[in-house]
DNA sequence: ACGAATTTGTCAATAGTTGCACAAATCGCA
DNA sequence: TGCGATTTGTGCAACTATTGACAAATTCGT
């Protein structure tokens, strides 16, 4: 059963299941199943088997899943059988914590600039072997390079204004850390991370 | 109609609510409607009432939602209508971000106590008025403020230790940075931040 | 070689979520 | 005052997601 229109929280899931695999291969593990991995993951087994089962048919009746093979088949079809230039645009603390970040590499990701209005800033090192760019020079960069992935991580009242230049400037999928909700065209896909939000949704369950 | 047991995907839309609430406050307005905030936040008006009177009647028919009141209910319902402490475990990068983050106090939460492992880091000044604690204190401490909140911001590989040390103090929500799926008795709840995985969910959508 | 034990992929059933549409309430203005 | 314009809260219908169950395929031990 390959492809008609995959729902959008069955794609959602698949990092994780790839998280998972990845560290079942670290592990020196060949083979594992759809229960092993729903129990690693507090995700049924039957999800599991249905979510793959979108994609192709990728186990084996009686034994389970080929960690490598599964593995190697999930980056396919979340396009991470490659490398991919993120853009960040914010060099705060987070921008910093984002640029040093290790783990990004071995999961598809690499931070290709990064870019702040802070003359103070701009022209500083940050994380292994960059240099803060100038964020008036943010849009034609993107365009020079061909960049299609952004990390917005600057102040929420400067986040929507970066957002149009970024999607001006070409590009197609942004991480958003900024707590404000992006009015972004279709077209460009915005993922929201929001810790403080997180934890409200934890309060509201601590009586 | 008031609560038989709240969906926790609606739960977890509350927070995004109040974010836009609190801006139209400081935007000096007074009322807004389902219309403005599910265009504000990209969600149909119909869900933004039914997700609300979930909790209660706050709106005012041909009028709308007074914005301070519902803010108020809003706080209330997520238990954000007092400050909560929350323990940080991690002083890495990352940590370091949280650690001085502006954002958590005007939504409820203050960074209490930041613990890591490395002894070149414990006694060190963190944020604006904290020293890094020894993570072998950990247990002891969060027993006796009776701190109930954590975030892990500690390398994957000893995020489930972490936990489970946490859990055994009485710990009763996290918010995981660890890119790894956490095994916590029910009675503690988890919510996890994987910036890779909203990237590769990202990619998957980038041809 | 055979039977017991696994485990997949999928169909059908259940459970959960979203959106439509409208009565009822309120407002603003002539 | 009275009428048209708004806007809520909700019943219902449509849609989406999850789970249960099982035939078919495979493995393993005897």
């Amino acid at each position: 059963m390959a492809d008609k229109a995959v729902p959008d929280i069955v794609v959602g899931r698949l990092p994780i299941y790839l998280r998972a695999l990845t560290y079942l291969k670290a592990d020196n593990r060949e083979i594992t199943s759809s229960q092993e991995l729903g129990d690693r993951l507090g995700i049924s087994s039957a999800q599991i088997r249905k979510d793959l089962s979108h994609f192709g048919e990728f186990g084996k009746q009686g034994t389970g899943y080929d960690i490598a093979h599964l593995e190697r088949n999930l980056k396919a079809i979340l396009h991470v059988d490659r490398m991919w230039d993120v853009v960040l645009v914010g060099a705060g603390d987070l921008g910093h914590a984002l640029a040093a970040y290790r783990g990004f590499a071995g999961r598809g990701f690499r931070i290709a600039a990064v870019f702040d209005k802070d003359p103070a800033k701009i022209g500083k090192p940050i994380g292994n072997d960059l240099v803060i760019e100038d964020v008036a020079t943010l849009a034609d960069r993107v365009r020079e390079q061909g960049w299609q992935i952004a990390i917005i991580a600057v102040p929420a009242d400067q986040a929507q204004l970066v957002a149009n230049t970024l999607v001006q400037a070409g590009i197609r999928a942004i991480l958003n850390y900024a707590p404000i909700t992006l009015m972004c065209p279709s077209g460009v896909r915005v993922e929201q991370i929001d810790p403080a939000a997180h934890l409200q949704h934890l309060t509201y369950y601590l009586g």
